[in-house]
DNA sequence: CAATTTTCTGAACACCGTTTAGCATACGGC
DNA sequence: GCCGTATGCTAAACGGTGTTCAGAAAATTG
């Protein structure tokens, strides 16, 4: 009785055929080419079909994002394994730092898609939303490298998690406001762009780093 | 000859009233509820009068943002008076941190428009755009102030503008992502929201202070 | 092959930003 | 006061959007 499968595969495919399709146009024209109609004619069917696979645009979006996420890992990945196997939690945490930058530069409106939309988690269900669903392995990832940097010594914090939320918020800050052009003046480059968010994590690092290093007095 | 200059008083009164009626639908109804109909509605005008004042709804939500960063001025200047008269720089930074977020969290919808919006500078001209064009004051006080704070030997850092960019950058960050609900679960309150802020100002500007003070060596 | 279920779509609805042709009204010169 | 003109304004339309729904088309079943 393999017909129901097949139809059901078929059925699979059409479904992640039209979330690709949505992430190639953000991809390739941007998120303002990104209609319900520019999807349904790269995939060759009516408009009104989405509808059957998805409730809203709203809901596809959130599928889209959840691929950002995991597009976004394999930067993350990346700047991890450049930063080497012998690096220590704090130089992880600026791999982190990189790899979430990079990634902005590189997939701008997959970035604007992720975190500037108007979002609104629907207040009321803010589970199965947005970050909260998929962000959370790189949010955990994170927090956890920041907690092996406090275990370690290397950082004086009272709380990872809220550690954790502020690194994220110093880069994704910087990364909003370049992507957003509102320092153009100051960043006239990529690199240039990418140096400040290094100086920036230097900073907040070294706001972090114990102040006497344990330095034994001798009496 | 009053009745020309009635006339020019009369069409000035308009523009500002659309720009008015644009900031109120903003503030009350939300970004999503400001069409050019919406306006026109308000304003008990026809949408296309709109177009004999503002190009197109570009250039009008150009003085939205306009406004909006004068009343960003008032958060400020509230900020900058409570911190009290004798604060040094970089309590007067923390002051402008603190501006930044309240307003952001009291005039969500404005923040938005202000700094997530599509915003594209129409990369060429990006003078009198956005926050190059009104933004400035706040970002130079900015600046000035974390220069102060270099001068008085509080901060150590090679450049304050890049030092404003990142402290912006910071609270920013941590501005927009909580707006947006992506750190809904950890920050259930707008109290628990400004304490991270100040939280992070504290870190960034802990990084800053300069490790050894000035301890002249006994020999 | 006929009946039924499943999958899909054409057309419509209400909205959007924007343009244009034309209608009133208020003005300046006679 | 009247007339031509310049000004301010708008109704209507255009092409776009997200979304819905009756019904066509296709695939599966008996």
């Amino acid at each position: 009785m393999g017909i129901a499968e097949r139809r059901e595969r078929e059925k699979e495919a059409l479904r992640t055929g039209i979330v690709e399709a949505a992430r190639d146009i953000v991809s390739e024209k941007g998120l303002d080419a990104l209609s319900m109609r520019s999807i349904a004619e790269r995939i060759e069917y009516s408009p009104a079909t989405i509808y059957l696979y998805f409730k809203d645009k709203e809901e596809l979006l959130g599928e889209v994002i959840k691929a950002g996420f995991e597009r976004m890992g394999g930067y993350v990945h990346e700047e991890l394994a450049m930063a080497g196997s012998e690096a220590d939690p704090a130089q992880q945490h600026r791999a982190l730092g990189r790899a979430y930058a990079r990634f902005a530069l590189e997939n701008t409106a997959y970035f604007r898609v992720m975190f500037e939309l108007p979002n609104v988690p629907h207040v009321g269900r803010m589970e199965d939303c947005r970050s909260v669903d998929s962000g959370p392995a790189a949010k955990q990832l994170l927090a956890e490298t920041i907690q092996r940097a406090m275990d370690a010594g290397l950082y004086e914090l009272e709380d990872a998690a809220t550690g954790a939320l502020i690194a994220w918020g110093l880069v994704h800050g910087l990364t909003s406001l370049y992507i957003s052009g509102h320092c153009a003046m100051m960043l006239p480059s990529q690199e240039a762009f990418m140096e400040v968010v290094e100086t920036a994590m230097d900073s907040l690092g070294n706001g972090w780093v114990p102040r006497e290093t344990a330095k034994p007095p001798a009496p």
